[in-house]
DNA sequence: AGCTCCCTGCACAAATTCTGCACAACCCAT
DNA sequence: ATGGGTTGTGCAGAATTTGTGCAGGGAGCT
């Protein structure tokens, strides 16, 4: 997880980071708005903690900016109770505010629980194809509601094939993907994880699922049911 | 609602105390680190008012003490600046300060937006799981009704895994998650709590409750019934 | 000081997965 | 039909990951 904290007083942030690091989070600051949208933009974090009295482009304005653009959650420092009722009033869709001075074990608490929202209601890491649900999180594989034991090569083999369905993925692409791009992987290693995953699927009756288009690659099939 | 006052000098003490009374609230008082934790198991206050710069026994440890027993909500009186900063940095869970002087005005009404906030969290701080039930307030673990006697590092790896139920989560994410990100602790010291865990979960008949898939991580396992 | 409990991590064993060779089977264009 | 390129299969050693026995060190309690 990567949380994106901005805040222009150095000690603030550092006592953040550093608070946020021990909890086990990624963390990259910013010291000011226009940094702060252009490490949104360039990191992807998983939430952001904004302090609203920011010189020049302040909290407030970031936010609406923000979410122009992203869904990510937003957490509010204040120094004082008359931010609150701007922030409150102005309904920028701040998912949560911390006041100052604050709780390291607060902010954590207020983080968690934002995060814990934010990911309940984005259940949409399932794939879904015919009979197979992939739950990249919880790296299982049901067929027709029977869960699949893949190992991690196999079931990155398969993501790979379900992200595009009934499209053709050729053998480089599904190497680079598995392993990183330019790897020296034998052809005939794919061929051994592929007949693994083939022989799990065929043992819940879809042994057919995954294709060979000879001569350029592979695809999740186009289902006969 | 009752408040543990902690401070070695009387006037303050008195000072707190009085002004605390007047507000509604049942005071105790402590004038030392060794009465603090005494007192602190004894009444089960609501909230503790703790000196900082306390004889012997000082306010901080006093505060490490009772943190590995309660979650009581703690309040520090710091007398000077740089006390703040051993506060905060020390994340010792602490839930907020204020700085002498103070009026008790202020206090109070500190107080109050304490006991609100640890109110709301409420009832929301017990994790479950199938037969097993994590009440990170009281730091007890049950499985079926019956008690678990899990150490700090067991417990933290349990909460850990709670919190995502059937999510995978990596070794490297529990490592940071229950030591600060960044730590170097062994792979195979994990493995040790794992399996000391796994030994007392399999004592009440739930020993598959965690499982492991290579590779990847553990998970708090898909219940099989 | 002595005792107990917990944390940490080493050395080694066990389990699981990955990799790729050798060769057979297959597809398709000529 | 045939040959060259492509794909599937049996198999086994290599490599990685995980589990276990055990012991030293340190914190806390009596």
């Amino acid at each position: 997880m990567k949380i994106l904290v901005v805040d222009d007083d150095p000690r603030l942030r550092d006592l953040v980071s550093i608070t946020l690091e021990r909890a086990g989070y990624q963390v990259v600051t910013a010291r000011d708005g226009q940094m702060a949208l252009t490490h949104a933009m360039r990191e992807t974090p998983d939430l952001v903690v904004l302090d609203v009295g920011l010189p020049e482009l302040d909290g407030l304005e970031v936010c609406r900016k923000l979410r122009a653009r992203s869904d990510v959650p937003i957490l509010f420092l204040t120094a004082r109770d008359d931010e609150i009722d701007r922030i409150l009033g102005l309904e920028l869709g701040a998912d949560d505010y911390v006041t100052k001075p604050f709780s390291p074990r607060e902010l954590v608490a207020r983080i968690k629980a934002i995060l814990k929202r934010s990911s309940a209601r984005g259940t949409a890491t399932v794939l879904r194809y015919g009979p197979v649900e992939l739950d990249a999180a919880g790296h299982s594989v049901r067929v027709d509601g029977a869960a699949l034991a893949l190992t991690a090569t196999e079931l990155s083999i398969l993501r790979q094939l379900m992200q595009t369905p009934e499209a053709i993925v050729s053998r480089p692409q599904l190497i680079d993907a598995i392993y990183g791009a330019g790897s020296a992987v034998a052809d005939r290693t794919l061929d051994s994880h592929l007949r693994n995953l083939r022989r799990k699927l065929a043992e819940q009756g879809w042994g057919s699922a995954i294709e060979t288009v000879h001569g350029i690659g592979l695809r999740m099939g186009t289902w006969p049911g």
